[in-house]
RNA sequence: CGGGGUGUAGCGCAGAUGGUAGCGCGCGACGUUCGGGACGUUGAGGCCGCAGGUUCAAAUCCUGUCACUCCGACCA
């Protein structure tokens, strides 16, 4: 006891002080590094594995639908980001520019990307000509930059790895449904990868992305009841395709513009990751994400046999593809249990000379603690434990976020919704002075527009009738 | 850009009224340990943010400056 009282120390508490326990837990965990450029952070090996793993997860589920991975250039001419008004005026402030290369002041400025919408248009303006070249479906893996005044690691830093999704297509309709396609991935992703549940849907226009026509995302609840927009896909009808000139010959013989599309996810989703299923002991990692899935700790290294026992273990479970490591670091098994547990490893399995003798090893769950005993190298056991842990992540999850939806027909109700560390669903009549007087008022903004039919409601702010119904919450 | 705070060892800090720098953790070596953060012995590690000034003497007093950080306005 007295030792937990001295391992809860380290950390922040993360009921008193949860922005403290988070760059507490990802800095002790050894995720990231603060950068030497403010506001840049450095993303370490055990950081890094998780986006390999999320990158793996979602490039499985892109090429289900035919999107194909592809490299545009860091480095946009400024000129490109004056074609289309709304967007310059949404990214104006927080572009880097290079003025000055090879020793000589550039003819024209160049812009680090804050997103490739421009440089991308600009080449699928010469990549398509008839509407047999449609649709184009192309993702990147890239880095971006937005000069953020206050930044946070993966939550909001100038610096950030994401992907970036650019489809054109001949058609409204199927620009449309391909915006809602790969914003279903994405709920797919984070409920199914990162055992987040997450609500999808359109938001306002004062949330959505400069440019676009229709901005849809996905909001996840942290456990502090903050929202984080989690992931975001526009239907950017024509605008782009008038800008850059993107057009093709259709069927009729007449030539049009495309209609486009953009969608994307950053390491955002790591901290997501974080502030969705951590504790106090650390953090929680989801097996289908997880670095590490399997932990094993030899106890008593130096007896005969253990040592020999817990690699054969590893080996048999990573030939079984499950991400297993022994660590034989001269330390104390106990000082190894808190540290793995910090680091969120989702099954920790210790191997004595007592459970070799009997033809056993001790699990343990990191979500919920539960140590259960199985016979040594029983790998389908190991491998059902990681599945239960993956599924009970998400429904503990669930379980929490729908208990923390609430209703609001008032202004003082959606305060006291957002107070209550809740998500507050409420009726909106749809303008804009309505929504900033909430905002003013409660600190809370529209997350998403929900499905819910606002018949017969009127609006929680000004008492007109209802147009739709609306999800509010603080958000990151 | 407004208000507050902090800069001393890798990290967290202490250094009244000036006298030439210390504690905890961590780190190295050796030994005993190992089923929930072990212990003993011993060692390494400092331009006291930076630049001036006062003084016989500055981490300490004064002036300036830089950096970081928290809270408000903007953002994935």
């Amino acid at each position: 006891m007295a030792q937990d009282k001295k391992f809860v120390k380290e950390i922040a508490d993360i009921n008193e002080d949860f922005p403290k326990w988070y760059t507490d837990v990802i800095l002790k965990t050894e995720l990231v590094d603060y950068g030497p450029v403010k506001g840049t952070m450095v993303i370490r090996p055990y950081g890094y594995a998780i986006w390999e793993n999320i990158q793996k997860e979602l490039d499985v589920r892109f090429k289900k639908t035919g999107v194909k991975n592809a490299y545009f250039p860091l480095l946009i001419p400024q000129s490109y980001l004056m074609k289309e008004a709304e967007h310059v005026e949404g990214f104006a402030p927080e572009v880097a520019t290079v003025t000055h290369a090879g020793g000589q002041k550039l003819q024209e400025p160049l812009v680090i990307r804050p997103t490739s919408e421009t440089i991308i248009c600009d080449m699928y303006a010469k990549w398509m000509e008839s509407y047999r070249d449609l649709p184009i479906l192309i993702n990147q893996w890239c880095n971006v930059m937005r000069w953020e005044k206050t930044t946070r690691p993966f939550l909001r830093t100038s610096e950030f790895l994401w992907q970036e999704g650019h489809t054109v297509h001949a058609t409204e309709e199927e620009a449309e449904v391909e915006t809602q396609t790969m914003l279903g991935v994405y709920k797919d992703f984070a409920e199914n990868c990162l055992a987040i549940p997450v609500l999808t849907g359109r938001k306002t226009d004062k949330e959505k992305f400069a440019g676009a026509v229709a901005t849809y995302g996905m909001e996840a609840m942290m456990l502090d009841g903050k929202s984080l927009q989690a992931g975001t896909s526009h239907y950017l009808g024509q605008n782009f395709a008038k800008a850059f000139d993107m057009k093709f010959l259709d069927k009729d013989g007449t030539l049009k513009y495309g209609y486009s599309t953009s969608w994307g996810v950053s390491t955002r989703l790591i901290g997501a990751l974080i502030m969705a299923h951590g504790d106090q002991r650390g953090l929680v990692i989801p097996p289908v994400v997880a670095p590490i899935q399997v932990i094993i700790i030899p106890v008593c290294m130096h007896k005969d046999g253990v040592l020999e026992n817990a690699q054969k273990l590893c080996d048999v479970l990573c030939d079984a593809g499950i991400r297993a490591e022994v660590d034989k670091r001269d330390a104390t098994p106990g000082w190894k249990f808190n540290e793995w547990e910090m680091k969120g490893v989702p099954v920790r399995i210790e191997v004595g000379p007592r459970d070799i003798e009997n033809g056993k090893m001790m699990a343990m769950r990191r979500d919920t603690l539960e140590k259960a005993e199985l016979s040594l190298f029983d790998v389908d056991a190991v491998k059902a434990l990681l599945a239960t842990v993956q599924q009970e992540m998400l429904e503990k999850s669930r379980e929490r976020r729908d208990s923390r939806i609430v209703w609001a027909e008032s202004v003082e109700q959606i305060l006291a919704g957002v107070d209550n560390k809740c998500f507050v669903k409420a009726p909106w009549c749809g303008c804009r002075e309505c929504e900033e007087k909430i905002k003013e008022q409660t600190q809370a903004t529209a997350r998403v527009i929900a499905e819910d039919s606002a018949d017969g409601k009127v609006c929680a702010v000004c008492g007109k009738k209802a147009e739709k119904i609306v999800y509010f919450a603080r958000a990151y």
